[in-house]
DNA sequence: TTGGTTGCAAACATTTTGCACCGGA
DNA sequence: TCCGGTGCAAAATGTTTGCAACCAA
């Protein structure tokens, strides 16, 4: 029914996944084959590290910018990919569409904090939460294979004007 | 950006907006009007109680069944009325389509488990996340609207049979 | 009576897919 | 060479919107 996929089989880390050697096993092993889309895609992830959460649409007119042309499908069609190797996680933070970014391990998570109103994300993290995480995937026999939590409200800039 | 909104002003749950004189005061009170259609949906709501999270295409499939001929825009307006008077929560819990629910207090939230191979939905509850929610908001001067956790898995049937 | 609401169809936005050609292993 | 990958355009999904008729307050 989708696209998520477990951990690193060699726990290699994803931000790891730019080296090119690496992501070429990491794709052949699968029977995946190494392309320059993708690699570019990788790496345009590791560039924008500062503001790390990306749509297809911003990587495609990302590349696009540098000059690598490069179709949306084949975005989307990479991004499947990468989401099924485990080197990148899917996000729902928006509306209507989906955002992705480097995975990291599951004893890693981070969570978003989203203000509804200028769209501004910030990251957490929380061993609580990890711990949570893993005790209810446990007692219910389901194998985890990651979790997002999401909160929504207005930041502090967005308070005095907000309300409608 | 999108239509969040806050707990009911008093307080009032979710649950008794079934009611219709309680939910035409709410409407009325932020000058939306009672109609049939607004009615049948949240009354919808309450009769799937077992698996109450819709989406706005089931919601329509279920009240087309019903004998209800009620329009699939009217649906989707519908839940944005009852989302911003927060009657209803949106939930994003599965691949390019929203669903709802209905609200719950925040000090009462509840998370999904989800299995990424047959689409089951189990929910739980945890004070630790709610109060993890409460403390990280208020430590970045956000106002709580609300947060949703899920966490994507395979549940004890599909993992037999898994990875592919 | 007034102005919010509905249904319908057209418009939108995002994501997927069919197909011929290209290129990695 | 073989088969996966790419680009392009068309199609499929999910959701929104314009407009005339309609109805709650």
């Amino acid at each position: 029914m989708d696209m998520h996929q477990v951990e690193q089989p060699d726990g290699t880390a994803a931000q790891d996944m730019i080296n090119p050697g690496l992501l070429k096993a990491t794709l052949n092993r699968e029977g995946f084959r190494l392309t320059v889309q993708r690699q570019k895609i990788l790496t345009l992830f590791k560039e924008k590290a500062s503001r790390h959460h990306l749509s297809a649409e911003e990587i495609h007119q990302y590349l696009g910018e540098q000059g690598e042309k490069i179709s949306v499908s084949t975005v989307y069609r990479a991004l499947h990919v990468l989401v099924k190797l485990g080197l990148l996680q899917e996000l729902e933070l928006a509306e209507g569409r989906k955002y992705y970014e480097l995975k990291s391990p599951v004893w890693q998570q981070h969570h978003h904090l989203v203000c509804v109103q200028c769209g501004d994300v910030q990251e957490f993290e929380d061993d609580a939460m990890t711990e949570v995480t893993a005790q209810e995937t446990q007692n219910r026999g389901f194998a985890l294979l990651n979790g997002q939590f999401t909160v929504y409200g207005l930041c502090p800039h967005c308070q005095p004007q907000a309300n409608g």
